[in-house]
DNA sequence: AGTGTAACTTGACTTAAGTCAAGGAATATA
DNA sequence: TATATTCCTTGACTTAAGTCAAGTTACACT
């Protein structure tokens, strides 16, 4: 599988875009999807005020823009570099024509595509939770069993962990604090130590 | 594409199962994936309390399963007939033997899944909005677009809409009912009418 | 080290949405 | 047609979470 994913990367193209270059914009035909290898690229699209939402980031090691190349034809979204970035791109026809003879290939797509249904489902799974506090605890816990560690670091702004499980800087901020109080947790900066597992097990209803 | 469907069907084995049968159990190993042919079916978890929290529902046409089966070894959910339901079953050696084999059966998966994955974000994106009334707003507009009609009719209760955007049948009611006096829609029952889709858009920000 | 900016926290306040409880439709069943 | 059940709506109330505004802290850069 490791060398599967080194000779499908021969596959790709190498491109860099500097900080704030926009890979695509929304509307774009998607010929081709891309693979992080160094930096970070953001996918947002623009509300009926111009407004940019984010969608998602992705970092090295990610794939992004296959799901839209394999169904659709224009991209529903814009990609820009977070940061000096470094990506392969996979055109189209060349990923088909390899997934076409050699199944092996069409076999790391498809589990590629089934990790990322699997991924996405547990997050929709998360924001139906119905308080910020339940949604926050299961982060938490989903970053516990990932990260064997007690010990969470985020890797991103706690405005964009709070985007991420629905809610505001402000609300995350008060119910780090309150689960902190409660002794679930223990926080400094983006270190989250996790103090009792099996209660915030329970906050989840 | 609908005669790839037809001969993919062919490698199922139909089942039957009746009102309240359960398909499948979290924990039991995912040899196989299923097709809904007719009824329906339910997906669902156990929260920590032992209480069914439904995960999405399957009609005629669905393919489920898959995305487990091509990434992990158990079902994390149930899965429960909601009336008689006839599946086909597709066990997960017979599928990898033709995906090997025949690259248009790996391309059909590929883009299922990568279909779901779209699905999937949408449903996410939807999530992510602010108030009850914006996720409405977006989820009426976004059947409004799908059927060619104004008229929208329900294909489920009030409560699993309600589920279904995040909130409970209460608050669902509280929404339409304001929507309606905001003159943007009207409703009947299980239809709703689109009365000013331009302002329904407004009300995404 | 000093200064500036971005990230985060806190407080006071308002609004959205959930809970509980009751009552009406609508639909199914006898 | 009556009766039961399920589904939906409404009201009164409580709580969660968003907004706005003002600080802190942390960090980045000369």
């Amino acid at each position: 599988m490791k060398d599967l994913l080194t000779d499908i990367k021969k596959l790709g193209r190498i491109q860099a875009f500097g900080k704030d270059e926009i890979l695509f914009n929304a509307g774009d035909s998607a010929n081709g999807f891309y693979y992080v290898q160094s930096g970070e690229v953001r996918i947002f699209r623009m509300d009926y005020q111009g407004k940019e939402v984010e969608v998602v980031r992705l970092n090295p090691g990610d794939f992004f823009g296959e799901a839209v190349v394999f169904v659709a034809d224009k991209f529903p979204a814009f990609a820009q570099a977070v940061m000096n970035t470094k990506t392969l791109f996979f055109s189209k026809n060349t990923i088909f024509q390899h997934i076409d003879k050699d199944p092996s290939i069409a076999r790391f797509f498809i589990s590629l595509l089934a990790r990322k249904c699997i991924v996405l489902n547990k997050r929709i799974e998360t924001l139906e939770l119905r308080t910020v506090r339940q949604r926050l605890a299961q982060f938490i816990l989903s970053q516990y069993q990932e990260q064997k560690s007690e010990v969470i670091v985020l890797n991103m702004k706690k405005v964009e962990l709070a985007r991420s499980i629905g809610t505001i800087s402000e609300t995350l901020s008060r119910c780090l604090k309150q689960m902190q109080e409660d002794n679930l947790i223990e926080v400094h900066g983006r270190e989250i130590r996790v103090k009792d597992s099996v209660k915030l097990k329970q906050e989840l209803l």
